[in-house]
DNA sequence: CTGAATCCTTGTCGATACTG
DNA sequence: CAGTATCGACAAGGATTCAG
């Protein structure tokens, strides 16, 4: 058992090179929270992301089985975004983190407030 | 109550930018799992980083209250740096992302390498 | 030993134009 | 509507050198 063994175990930073980045955390928040969203939907309720960056982020999530991309043979064309089931257990991953905002940094916030106010 | 309330309180954007990046998730975990490090012992365990990314990130770590660190006057210099409680609750965030993976990515992995040898 | 300062490389992000 | 292709801007990361 090597001083290294939590380390090399330890998962997180794959999970942060697979959700990281500027804009794939509110894509998946938006799949997982609020559903199945088609295309324009989604670049409409991102705010300012571009059609390129909106498909390579999609692109990635759905190699990585976050994302699943449903293609309707329809005109006009119609394409639908949803989370994975996988995505859907991340659930527990926000609820921790946000604890941990709660416990650990409003109250900081908090605090600065008051001591400015002194 | 807008539709948009859990994405404007979720603090996983905020957390990311804290601890996100190359170097910090790894360095956090020494701190957390192995306690106390000179920047020397950090450098030796975090294998192929230069001094100078090791300074800023830890500087990053210390202004956004993760990391703590302390200058001994002494010759040779002798600084330490160390996980503060708030880095320390942050375990549970990782246990989370570990059992993540355990339940999400782990079997993923198994059933390709047996599909493969079908 | 622990760092600061400088310069350089790389990758991410984004604007624009074009297509089935 | 839902993309692709191309090019440029910028930030993150890294190598090197110097210093207390």
């Amino acid at each position: 058992m090597s001083k290294d063994q939590h380390t090399q175990l330890c998962p997180a930073p794959i999970i942060f090179n697979m959700i990281g980045g500027k804009w794939k955390l509110s894509i998946l928040q938006i799949l997982i929270f609020r559903g199945t969203k088609r295309f324009g939907e989604l670049q409409r309720e991102l705010d300012g992301i571009t059609q390129t960056m909106l498909t390579k982020q999609l692109r990635a999530l759905e190699k990585d089985g976050l994302v699943e991309r449903m293609v309707f043979a329809e005109v006009p064309p119609r394409v639908e975004y949803s989370a994975t089931g996988d995505a859907m257990a991340l659930k527990t991953m926000f609820q921790t983190m946000h604890q941990w905002w709660i416990d650990h940094r409003e109250e900081k916030s908090l605090e600065k407030t008051l001591e400015l106010q002194q």
